[in-house]
DNA sequence: TACGACATACCGACTGGTTAGTCTGGCGCT
DNA sequence: AGCGCCAGACTAACCAGTCGGTATGTCGTA
């Protein structure tokens, strides 16, 4: 403990990471506002001087919990989106991905649909703009398939994206671990709604 | 207002619904923690006095907005369901009323999926308790379809629930008064991709 | 390599402000 | 002459964020 930086005495993780996972956890099991700066800190291990030392404010902390998620899915979108496949398939591997990155991080869903609004004006409307690219380039996927006839136009491609990611935001609600269907078998039969419901 | 009963002074409804009221449309606009008990009195034209009067504390106020909600729902589900209809109409007609009045009261519907984990554990458990019923009730809908033949066994019939239900509590995050489509055109659409996602 | 100057990482007491809920009392109807 | 209905001041608790202070490491210079 004299050697090793401040940084990360106690355990291995550094504190901004250890200060990021407790809060996530607080403020997924009680929300945002009934998880005061304290127990955040408590949870960490370390003091409010720590915390306001890498973080701007408890709002600065929720948002980057935000930021993290939504890169990641992002990310995993694009891939799947570019992929070398016919639009069917990358319309089902990108929709029962993020079934399976959801729950894998059931922590993160839950805070993200419960406590968006209390997020900064400022940082709520960047939120809402990143939201919105990940938004518009599943529905380009959707609109591609109805253009070359193999999904139905009936429905709206809007529509559809927000059908779809309603039931994916809450999955927190209903979703158990130790329930009888695994993460993946989730993750095809809500992929298997969305294609039949898109079936010409 | 010296004849009038003081219940009814200011204008005609009575306080009660008044408090009732003024506390949904802030619960919506703000959420429930960030709403304090003196800004829904001063929105209610009334003191805290009158508040605790009539409702034992802002816990209170709360549950009765789910109250509400949830036995209107009910009925209205059960009224469909019983009705002398095959099943497919009968889940069609079910799931597009839920949507038109869901849309009707986006108040409620916000506050429902944001603030209902601050209820207190009992009335938390009762609100689920209730909850649970309509979920099952659906559920038989389309479990009777499913043994008929009409629609697919593909999914499981919870799921299904789970999936449809989860675009209904997040109407009130992306359906807009003002957009291109009606409440009815929206139900119509969310039915669709329904019935059609069941198709066998 | 010795040393001073500066930066980084953190502590924890303190402050100013807000909040849910209580309580005493009074008005007006019956 | 009591009782439902309500006003509004009060309290006890809590909370986000601040700030002065300390310990540890780093870097330039000679």
């Amino acid at each position: 403990m004299t050697a090793v930086p401040r940084t990360t005495d106690g355990d291995g993780t550094p504190v901004p990471q250890r200060l990021l996972a407790a809060a996530t956890r607080l403020f997924a099991e009680q929300g945002y506002d009934r998880t005061s700066v304290q127990e955040i800190v408590e949870a960490a291990g370390v003091t409010k001087g720590a915390l306001y030392h890498y973080f701007g404010s408890k709002d600065d902390l929720l948002h980057e919990v935000y930021a993290r998620v939504l890169r990641l899915q992002q990310e995993r979108l694009d891939a799947f989106a570019d992929a070398d496949e016919p639009v069917e398939k990358r319309v089902r591997d990108a929709a029962a991905d993020v079934v399976v990155t959801t729950i894998d991080n059931l922590d993160d869903a839950s805070i993200f649909f419960r406590s968006m609004h209390q997020l900064s004006p400022e940082k709520n409307k960047q939120v809402r703009a990143e939201r919105r690219r990940y938004h518009e380039r599943f529905r380009a996927l959707i609109e591609e398939g109805q253009r070359t006839g193999v999904f139905t136009k009936e429905t709206p491609a809007d529509l559809v994206v927000d059908y779809h990611f309603g039931s994916i935001h809450h999955l927190s609600t209903w979703y158990r671990p130790n329930g009888p269907l695994s993460p993946q078998e989730v993750a095809d039969h809500l992929a298997d709604l969305l294609l039949r419901a898109l079936r010409p």
